[in-house]
DNA sequence: TAGATTGTTAATCGATTAACAATC
DNA sequence: TAGATTGTTAATCGATTAACAATC
């Protein structure tokens, strides 16, 4: 098989453990199927998710079928079951909870979107430190003080901190949240984050998508 | 050399292009050697490149290689000049101009963040549909009306254009944006959208960035 | 000089693709 | 049955890595 490894860095861990480039395709499966399924859809081909996430269709299938036969001969894959399964792969079946930082516009964006919720992922709490933030609502979640930071992430059982502050604010809070005991952080701050290495960071970079977009049209 | 290729569907055009995979790597490497610069540092090693963006510090070194010998043995290389010759290879030393859509709160945030201004984009218009929007100040722009689309992305020479709309309003303007000579399309809404061969569309995907980054937590 | 880091080689492994039999 | 699409094979190519001489 080709789905296992037991990658340089990382070989400490269980090699249980998916290849980065079929992890990270899986997700995007994930991402269209859920969407396709808000549409109405019922089926997909593995044609029509290569058109929609630009994997080869032939790879699609070759990743699904490492994990077993999902798909029907002549007819496609049933989207509910094909997204059942990859959860069950991805193990993110559950839900995890989430603590959003910041107040502002991007902070409100992402709290009163379902971009989040749609793939399991609950924002249980949003934090600023502006005092005249604090109190006031964003959906149906009331801002809360920066202070009670450490007690919500212990209740709730956050492992998961999104960053929508200020880069210059964003260092000091990621240190809080490792003390605190987060394991992944999403880093919608421009600021470069130091973190232990059992510590997740990814950086959210539109302007690199776009430049890498902008590439193909402009060579 | 390893660093061109005539891919598969896309052979139709210049072979002059990179590796897929090449791109999108130099793109990274960008975004974190603008950010170092900002903090002040001066020279890198492709050892730091390789913390801050989870690439190799050989593969770094070999992409980098491929195009000319821009490091100094024993010290890195040099943040300004580094930034110049990538831009150079992808082609987006220029500005780009950006038409944006959806005066909302993701919206407002992409046009007040430097996050696009820093790689060469500049965004040259802001649309939307409610009138009570059309007017109002974001950063420097005004909101413009929708039906000035054609107009403003014929004036500007606008390629790219970025979606911050309701999923349900994404296709129809994606359909005017493509009749407009837009070639790619920046998606920050859940739509699955449906363009031409010749228009490129990203579909921003905050959630499978989380759910991959998430996998090798729970795994 | 001594230490650090690049540039490059060689070897291995995963990704990619075309092609097609199996089968719905 | 006929058409469509999966599951799988085989072949190729790019990515990844360790190692190290070159050199700043």
């Amino acid at each position: 098989m080709t789905i296992y490894e037991a990658s340089g860095e990382d070989s400490e861990r269980a090699a249980d453990k998916l290849a980065l480039g079929v992890a990270a395709r899986l997700s995007r499966y994930l991402q269209v199927l859920t969407q396709a399924r808000k549409m109405g859809k019922e089926t997909i081909s593995s044609q029509e998710l290569a058109d929609y996430t630009h994997v080869n269709s032939t790879q699609i299938r070759r990743d699904l079928s490492g994990f077993g036969k999902f798909g029907k001969r002549g007819v496609g894959y049933n989207i509910d079951s094909l997204v059942a399964q990859i959860r069950k792969i991805l193990h993110t079946s559950g839900q995890q909870n989430i603590a959003l930082f910041g107040a502002g516009h991007l902070g409100t964006a992402i709290a009163t979107s379902d971009i989040f919720a749609d793939h399991g992922f609950r924002v249980v709490a949003v934090f600023d430190v502006d005092r005249d933030k604090v109190g006031s609502r964003i959906g149906n979640l009331s801002v809360r003080h920066y202070r009670e930071l450490r007690e919500v992430i212990d209740d709730e059982e956050v492992v998961v901190a999104v960053l929508a502050v200020p880069a210059s604010a964003a260092q000091t809070l990621a240190d809080d949240l490792v003390e605190a005991g987060v394991k992944v952080i999403f880093n919608y701050s421009e600021a470069l984050l130091q973190v232990p290495p059992e510590v997740t960071v990814h950086t959210s970079s539109p302007a690199v998508d776009l430049l890498y977009a902008l590439y193909f049209y402009l060579a």
